[in-house]
RNA sequence: GCGGAAAUAGCUCAGUCGGUAGAGCAUCAGUUUCCCAAACUGAAGGCCGCGGGUUCGAAUCCCGUUUUCCGCUCCA
């Protein structure tokens, strides 16, 4: 990270907190690790990102319908995603190079190495003892066969090991309120699951017809080894995810459809395109047949926001096989041959896009430190450029002054906007300085109170960015503003 | 998890040789001004991250711990 950098991100970090959009989680108990809360206008801010997410995906597709699963689910599920074995790695950490492994993959490297050197009967006795300890999840043993087979650290080429750990990625709880005899849960992963599970339920009541999308927000909890860089990395997350059910073989066209609809959707916002770009997976889950990370440039460099995955109908697949209930859709279109599709498990595509990323992502991108100097008077001011439909407030009303009846008639124009939108009501210091306040949450309008309001009702409307002023009749304020916020200047470009 | 750095007011930071804590900005009350950080007066705000130790005495020295940042590592 190039020292500028280093200075904007912390210079981000300390605005988020000196003006109430996120806060260390329990900060006068020393705080949690890499976890944060949300403050007065880190909520606001957060919810209209959803809204805008929401309503792209869900409002704006006939055939997308969004729900809201538990995050408490059957243990069994995360048997059949994969999770419970994917998520739980042997450790072991070299002394001295300081490098950690994967136990595994260490015997496993051993293993190719003995068939290599044509010592295949080593070969076979070490894969069936290391199977064995696996499937017993049995670490000492993992680390006693590590010892015996002398296997070498690549880097250092010293045998000094640590013991083998095991790292698992789910956090678990007590289901039941007695602990004994109560079931273990996990606080799940990721919330795509809470999706596939009720595809039935929501294709046959919704009437849903392939294509269709189920869409969702919510939190996702995942025990990471470490975790980093305020809130792009947290343990407890929020994730809003649309899975999109397709016909076998016709994925690779709606995974080419979804890959440039989501980078629109962040383009729409604003951002300079060259602060995006496409990373192509080469290397990919045991899910999937095609993935792409739609990367933001953040001040320490291009970090992934947005996930675009064709899961194929491994989810689906595994569901059937582990609950033993069909997964099918029937598809009564005719194809080429002019008989209908028939039953089959969808393909689908994932779209999922990590909210707090986005949140991040929109105050970096917003924050500005302007320079504002002219002649000898030095000047400065800090702005959050946000888009109007994303801003914590959308209009703070200011009377001028504290006297001559310029409050009363600025609260009258509060009491009748606040009805449509989150406003602010500030008489307190210069007018100037109220201004920068707003400027400093990034709210995009202010409208003025002066003394021409009370002769003919007339107000100024003051513009964030420009720092312009226009004069315009009060009475048209509820029609002006409502334009200016309105979801219509995000939702249809 | 390893290594490095740091932690003092809401924010940014100063604090000498170990002698009971300061600035700027921000906040609050008031006077004055009235369209882009005005000025003045006053106030509030601190277990110097936390816990031990050394010392007559610790923000300061030592040890531990927590949190944060950076580099590794991890991220099916």
């Amino acid at each position: 990270m190039s020292k500028s950098n280093d200075e904007l991100f912390k210079n981000v970090i300390s605005h988020a907190k000196e003006y109430g959009f996120v806060f260390p989680s329990s900060e006068i108990y020393d705080g949690l690790s890499a976890v944060y809360d949300y403050g007065q206008f880190g909520a606001e801010l957060k919810n209209n990102i959803k809204t805008y997410w929401w309503k792209s995906m869900v409002q704006m597709h006939e055939n997308i319908v969004g729900i809201d699963s538990a995050i408490f689910m059957h243990p069994k599920i995360w048997k059949a995603s994969g999770h419970v074995d994917g998520f739980n790695d042997p450790m072991i950490d070299n002394k001295d190079s300081k490098k950690r492994y994967r136990a595994d993959q260490l015997l496993e490297d051993k293993i190719a190495k003995y068939e290599k050197d044509g010592k295949t009967a080593k070969a076979e006795s070490l894969q069936s003892a290391m199977d064995e300890a696996l499937k017993n999840e049995d670490l000492p043993k993992l680390k006693d066969l590590i010892v015996e087979h002398e296997v070498v650290c690549p880097v250092s080429g010293t045998r000094n090991w640590t013991d083998v750990r095991q790292f698992n990625l789910m956090f678990s709880t007590q289901f039941g309120a007695m602990a004994e005899g109560s079931d273990e849960v996990y606080l799940r992963p990721e919330t795509a699951q809470g999706i596939f599970v009720n595809f039935l339920n929501v294709q046959k009541t919704g009437r849903m017809k392939i294509p269709f999308g189920i869409a969702q927000i919510g939190k996702a909890f995942r025990n990471e080894v470490i975790a980093r860089q305020f809130i792009l990395r947290m343990r407890e997350f929020e994730q809003m995810e649309m899975q999109f059910f397709v016909r076998p073989g016709e994925e690779m066209k709606w995974y080419a459809y979804w890959k440039e609809a989501r980078l629109k959707w962040h383009l729409a916002l604003g951002t300079a395109t060259e602060k995006y770009r496409y990373h192509d997976h080469t290397k990919l889950a045991h899910y999937a047949n095609a993935a792409v990370d739609i990367e933001f440039e953040f001040p320490f460099g291009f970090k992934e926001v947005e996930g675009i995955h064709s899961r194929t109908d491994f989810d689906l697949s595994q569901h059937q096989e582990f609950s033993g209930k069909k997964m099918q859709y029937f598809d009564p279109e005719l194809n080429a041959d002019g008989k209908p599709y028939g039953n089959y498990i969808p393909y689908v595509i994932e779209t999922s896009i990590g909210l707090d990323r986005m949140f991040l992502l929109t105050l970096v991108n917003s924050f500005e430190e302007q320079e504002l100097s002219e002649g000898d008077k030095t000047d400065s001011r800090t702005v959050l450029r946000l888009h109007p439909c994303l801003a914590p407030v959308k209009a703070a009303v200011l009377p001028l002054t504290k006297k001559d009846g310029l409050p009363e008639k600025a609260k009258e124009i509060m009491d009748r906007l606040k009805l449509d939108h989150n406003l602010i009501y500030e008489e307190k210091d210069s007018i100037g300085k109220r201004y920068r306040r707003q400027d400093a949450i990034g709210t995009p309008f202010c409208i003025t109170v002066d003394h021409q309001t009370l002769e003919d009702n007339t107000v100024t409307i003051r513009h964030r960015d420009s720092m312009e002023q226009e004069r315009v009749p009060a009475s048209e304020l509820e029609r002006i503003i409502g334009d200016l916020v309105s979801w219509k200047n995000l939702l249809g470009s």
